[in-house]
DNA sequence: ATTTAATAGTTCAACTATTTAACTATCTAC
DNA sequence: GTAGATAGTTAAATAGTTGAACTATTAAAT
């Protein structure tokens, strides 16, 4: 690719992610419990698919301190939606799961999320969503390479 | 499309975009100078590649409430980076520009920023990337048809 | 011309998310 | 047993965001 046109690209991809994200999130938003706020529906999301993790876990995935988690997930433990369990062997570690509520709660939210996203998604032919999602696929592991070797600095 | 491999498709979708900008998001992060935030700099992106701008074209831009814009500026604005200029002819209006330094500042970052996404974006064939960002721009197009949509709601 | 309605941006208070630094257990390695 | 490392928490400070109210200012209606 000529140096010209990568550059180009590069300005795109930066323009385009940058407002794919904020378009995206505020649409997410929008199906939100009044008390639910983003993050927080991402990490009891996170939990849901896992049935149980650790802070560490959600500050690596989240990309974000081991304290930044400990505020939310408080908030999230103030609201009923997980619990915290300690390891017996090594008590160090908590384990975080949700709760009836926060089973709930989740489920619904992320119904209606579904809702919208396959809105977004149909748009689409079937052909060009599944190049896509393999190039973001893709994506994503170079990325979280990146973000490795980034560490190891 | 089947039902079941669009359930799929939008489980997919949103893992990925969640992590896709987080890691993103935790990489240009690291791109930045210690005293400018992430939300900063796009912010003074928007305003250098437009000349100028409004106060709620940022909102808009960004998907947040004026108040929010006028906290930010606010901010840049006691870092030098920014003016501020009242247009003549409708007094309410505000025009936002860079600085000599804020300019400085941004062109610096954005090039770090820019190495950042050219060591990811030749990591693709020519030919994949091409039709990443394609697709990529379509999904831009249906986010801000579905935002304006729920504008009217 | 006057009044009412709408708009741009600001202010304020409250809340959430994030960082850093320090801390309290707890575990691991020697 | 001691030193070092680790998991998660605490506290303070900063940044971002919302909603409500506000101050001009402009536009629309009367």
């Amino acid at each position: 690719m000529p140096d010209q046109r990568i550059e180009e690209v590069v300005n795109k991809y930066i323009s385009l992610s940058f407002s794919v994200n904020k378009i995206g999130e505020a649409l997410v938003k929008e199906q939100l419990d009044c008390d639910l706020t983003s993050e927080q529906h991402y990490m009891l999301r996170y939990i849901y698919q896992n049935h149980s993790c650790t802070s560490s876990e959600l500050a690596d995935v989240f990309s974000v301190k081991k304290s930044a988690i400990t505020a939310i997930i408080t908030r999230l433990w103030t609201k009923g939606l997980i619990k915290r369990t300690r390891d017996e062997n090594d008590r160090r570690v908590v384990y975080l799961t949700l709760t009836d509520h926060g089973n709930e709660l989740y489920l619904e939210t992320e119904a209606r999320i579904h809702k919208l996203v396959e809105s977004i998604i149909t748009k689409f032919d079937q052909n060009e969503i599944e190049m896509f999602i393999k190039s973001y696929e893709k994506l994503h592991d170079v990325l979280l390479e990146t973000k490795k070797n980034q560490l190891e600095d």
